[in-house]
DNA sequence: GTCTATATTTAGATAGAC
DNA sequence: GTCTATCTAAATATAGAC
């Protein structure tokens, strides 16, 4: 038995801690979440919070961290599939691969979701850091996947077609209701393969005329 | 002089106050702002803003209501002026006609459209009310414009793709730099008409892709 | 109508027993 | 490692002079 394991119970109490505070940051924003209510919501002292994560900014911050590497190394793996199956230039499945991990229920939840959206909202503080920390990287290596499998091949355009598809991710990842209200749809009526579809086809006809477009104008911005 | 006026002084108050609001609240979120930093950024007693707007809550509601109006009234006016040049159907001209009031700097401002990038990310509470009881009139008259627009006219592909597309909008409204920095853009170089155009090509794109793709597959969800 | 001063509540963080 | 009890700072809101 090594110390560096930490005991069953502590383990299980942390996980606890950080389930719980998913859930508050995700109903009530970072701000308006108490560091009580967390307590309260992992049944456990509210001491045993700062003892694990020493402040609610390190509470916060490893909250982000567990779900991110999943749903980026989920991407990583998928984009990797793709270029095993010589499909390195099919954008919709390119975009599947990016769409799919933040979607889908298992890798991260609903609740982590609403978070990502607060965060990719943020113009200025913490949020914006930790978006570029988690973020970045990945989002160069699809903009470069994608100008590599749309002619002509333009690198800015392809960021910029790539921004405007994370926004209307993101929109869909907070699941506010609002898609389904306008739409006169049952909040769930739409499964989640038909979702996922549609978005994808909605960002990958975009993509393929912004490039074409920047390229027609010229590369002067 | 009726007493319904206000004093000059009193009016130039409110706006001070209003203005010195819609900053901090831009800047930290609701729950981050203080009364206290908007008293000093206005340069009033923090008494005075709730003598003329009773509680924080009260204030930030008048906030988003003063520029909202502004926003929503220049659409109708856009969507009016199109039907009266009997271009009803172009689709990149309903979407300029959604999108500039709320990207044009005077229209609202940067620090409005902060304000109203954390509003649509939210999944409950206040601000999901509030969304509902400003935007979603104006939704409704122009996912009906764009159902007409383009056939095969699917009412419920219309809304979801304006969905996707106030996503796209709303992400960009944020001036996060996030778009710039992926470009490898400096911050301003982009001006508003070229990224105005990017954006509405890319949804136009993007929506005429969905609405003929849902009446492929069918009128089941 | 605007101010100073303060009441009241709640926040994040800590001390110390077990 | 987890708890109860508490500290200190900061929040919203109010009272009352001018």
């Amino acid at each position: 038995m090594l110390e560096v394991a930490p005991t069953d119970q502590a383990s299980d109490t942390r996980r606890r801690i950080l389930d719980a505070a998913e859930q508050i940051f995700a109903d009530f924003g970072y701000a308006a979440s108490g560091m009580k209510m967390i307590a309260a919501e992992a049944g456990v002292a509210q001491a045993s919070l700062h003892y694990h994560f020493e402040s609610k900014e390190g509470l916060y911050e490893k909250v982000v961290e567990r779900r991110t590497a999943a749903i980026n190394s989920a991407r990583r793996s998928a984009l990797e599939g793709l270029v095993a199956q010589d499909r390195s230039n099919d954008l919709e499945a390119i975009l599947d691969a990016l769409f799919r991990p933040a979607l889908s229920p298992e890798a991260g939840g609903v609740n982590y979701a609403r978070i990502l959206a607060a965060m990719s909202s943020a113009s200025k503080g913490r949020d914006v850091e930790l978006v570029r920390r988690y973020y970045d990287d990945i989002a160069h290596h699809f903009i470069e996947v994608m100008a590599r499998a749309v002619p002509p091949h333009d690198r800015r355009a392809a960021a910029w077609a790539y921004s405007y598809s994370i926004g209307a991710l993101v929109s869909q990842m907070a699941h506010t209701g609002r898609s389904e209200r306008l739409a006169n749809e049952a909040p769930e009526q739409s499964d989640f393969e038909k979702r996922l579809r549609r978005l994808v086809r909605f960002c990958a006809a975009g993509i393929r005329e912004v490039m074409v477009e920047e390229a027609e104008s010229g590369a002067a911005n």
